[in-house]
DNA sequence: TAGGCCATCTGGTCCT
DNA sequence: AGGACCAGATGGCCTA
């Protein structure tokens, strides 16, 4: 995966231009449809290539932000866990909290931001899954990590906006770049032969 | 066993 | 003041 970088400063006011014709209202919904993105309900919507159909193998990815204020630890942060406050009946052991906590106001905020920390990485997450399921894939391969899912977007990307620029068949594309290796409008050679062979599994229509 | 990847906690900074 | 965002630290899990 390493090869797939490319000289991104090169092209940046470029790439840029190109997605400053994006309706930012657009961007901006699609960032607050990944807050609330459930992978369960796109299954087999999204890549045709991915070799996990979408499904998330993190099944805490599918996690309200309800379910989880339910499933967070209680215990203030950075206190010892009282282990018996896990076995308590719900009702005695959140007036124990309520209790423990009125006493340490700042450990109250502090796990307060814990927990809205672990929200926001769960948006995350759920965004970089989403985005695993439009770049393409191996049909054995594992599954991407975060950085690899971020540079194989942007090679793909990028590969897909020189199709759309030359105008040539997109598998006649692939197909060329497959043979004879692949540069862009300014020659900086982009080893993105990854990601050429990716898009071979392509069934193109 | 070392290295990669990840989740979580934490304190700092910026913004509303 | 409180929330969002960020980066560093830490520890767990997995794989070569």
């Amino acid at each position: 995966m390493e090869d797939m970088l490319f000289d991104f400063d090169q092209d940046a006011a470029a790439d840029f231009a190109f997605w400053g014709q994006m309706d930012p209202n657009f961007q901006f919904q699609s960032q607050l449809d990944s807050l609330l993105f459930d992978c369960g309900t796109v299954v087999g919507q999204l890549s045709p290539w991915s070799s996990f159909g979408c499904q998330s193998v993190f099944p805490d990815a599918q996690l309200t932000f309800t379910d989880l204020d339910s499933q967070s630890p209680q215990p203030e942060a950075g206190a010892e866990v009282d282990s018996s406050l896990l076995d308590e009946p719900q009702e005695i052991n959140t007036h124990r909290q309520r209790r423990l906590a009125s006493h340490h106001p700042y450990k109250v905020q502090r796990h307060a931001a814990n927990i809205r920390e672990r929200k926001r990485m769960l948006s995350i997450n759920s965004a970089f899954e989403e985005l695993r399921c439009h770049v393409p894939t191996f049909p054995y391969e594992k599954r991407l990590s975060k950085i690899d899912t971020l540079r194989l977007a942007i090679a793909y990307i990028a590969l897909l906006r020189e199709i759309l620029i030359s105008g040539c068949d997109p598998k006649s594309y692939v197909d060329e770049c497959m043979k004879n290796g692949y540069k862009n409008q300014t020659n900086a050679i982009w080893n993105t032969s990854d990601l050429t062979a990716r898009l071979s599994w392509i069934k193109w229509d």
